[in-house]
DNA sequence: ACACCAAATTAGACAAGTCTAACCCAAAAG
DNA sequence: CTTTTGGGTTAGACTTGTCTAATTTGGTGT
């Protein structure tokens, strides 16, 4: 068995791969969970040990296939934990990623089919992030763009809000703005904020890094239901 | 902060306590933890500078009123997990001990009120066992006697189940025996065996250990609905 | 080519929780 | 009142995950 550190480890790897490019470089490990340089190195050669990452010294890890399925099953954990305390706990999506980062690493494979059976096997959770499948293959993330860098008059609908401050997502359910939400780009200020108009027809403004984390795509023309973000 | 290890133990004691009386010897609480003596030493220790267990060196331990109200704590997240895993997420009564023991550590305080709150504040587990309120009151256990004590002709309504053992508790449903169940004794056989008829009429045999496991009181003459535990 | 520097690793320490082996109490037996 | 003996404690070691301080490495700049 892999202990919770481990398996954060390995998640922390995974994500960083799928932002910048492999070998993941210790420095960049350490300053993503909070840890020492040393730290690092004497977790790597552990895994590496484990055959969960391919590790060069002096240059940095990525993950192996067994590796990134690890990973994909903490992810599939997480965002399970995310949908399920948000529909069947009423919490706000502002609060779940906290609760999620804990229990994920502690629920068991039962629990993970049950809650998944309750949810009705979910492909998304709360923020709009993919939930991995049972099999866990890995998931391909990119078909967003960020709002950000819309242009003036330009109409997009949120596919995945990748912020997890609490204040910053209360600020947005209370303005709107959750997945789904249609949006049109009403100005591009060039002191790094972005105005955008809802359907209500009320304004929003947003400093550029809340703009950076709100990924959007062309506007679902068909439905209005929960199913569309597939 | 506790860690988990330190929940343990002050659980065990807590337990021992409830059972027997104090001081609890550690051999007893090492024998419930299967870990080795010196092990409950340097552990009893530590929650004796914590102020949560008096210790007398060489006699035992026993719980102070802080050490009691995190202890009732964790037994609280253990049952309102239990009642939650059965109710919401279609356990059986079986399984849910083993993913409680784990959960019932990592849960935070606002986990536990959502729960509670969407299971209408439960005071009872699906063993049957007292859920502490919100407030960390102690409980009082000792109600009811084990149905191995009665005799033969008694009639007599199931209150709990003190056994965790997966494969005798799905035995024990399977023969339509759960808290709220009305039998009546039909034999103490001198060969450590009591049978019991149900309701329907058909009847069962139960070796001692299990006969002892099962708490009765007398039948509840009045309704048939879930509210009869109080 | 050579020195420099930032980043990585090694070395050594510490806390938590566990073990085995050795020693010590304290209560019961004589 | 002494001895026996079982349980408790002390001593010392190991693992996991972390740190700080010292050292090494490999690429960069001149």
């Amino acid at each position: 068995m892999l202990s919770a550190k481990m398996e954060d480890y390995l998640k922390a790897i995974y994500r960083l791969e799928r932002d910048g490019d492999p070998p993941i470089a210790p420095s960049t490990i350490a300053e993503m969970l909070d840890v020492t340089a040393p730290t690092v190195t004497s977790m790597v050669e552990k895994l590496a040990d484990r055959g969960l990452i391919e590790r060069e010294k002096y240059k940095g890890v990525r993950t192996t296939p067994e590796g990134e399925t690890v990973a994909l099953e903490i992810i599939r954990h997480h965002r399970l934990l995310e949908t399920f305390l948000t529909e069947q706990l009423g919490y706000d999506w502002a609060e779940v990623h906290e609760e999620a980062e804990v229990l994920e690493h502690h629920i068991s494979e039962e629990f993970e089919r049950r809650v998944a059976a309750v949810l009705d096997e979910p492909e998304f959770d709360p923020h709009g992030d993919p939930i991995p499948s049972d099999s866990l293959d890995p998931i391909d993330d990119e078909s967003a763009t960020a709002l950000s860098e819309h242009n003036e008059g330009g109409q997009v609908e949120v596919a995945r809000v990748r912020d997890r401050d609490p204040d910053e997502l209360t600020y947005l359910s209370d303005a709107g703005i959750t997945p789904g939400t249609v949006l049109t780009v009403e100005e591009v200020a060039p002191i790094g904020m972005v105005t955008v108009q809802l359907e209500s027809g009320s304004s929003v403004s947003l400093p550029d890094h809340i703009a950076d984390a709100i990924q959007v795509r062309a506007p679902d023309t068909q439905s209005e239901d929960g199913v569309s973000q597939a």
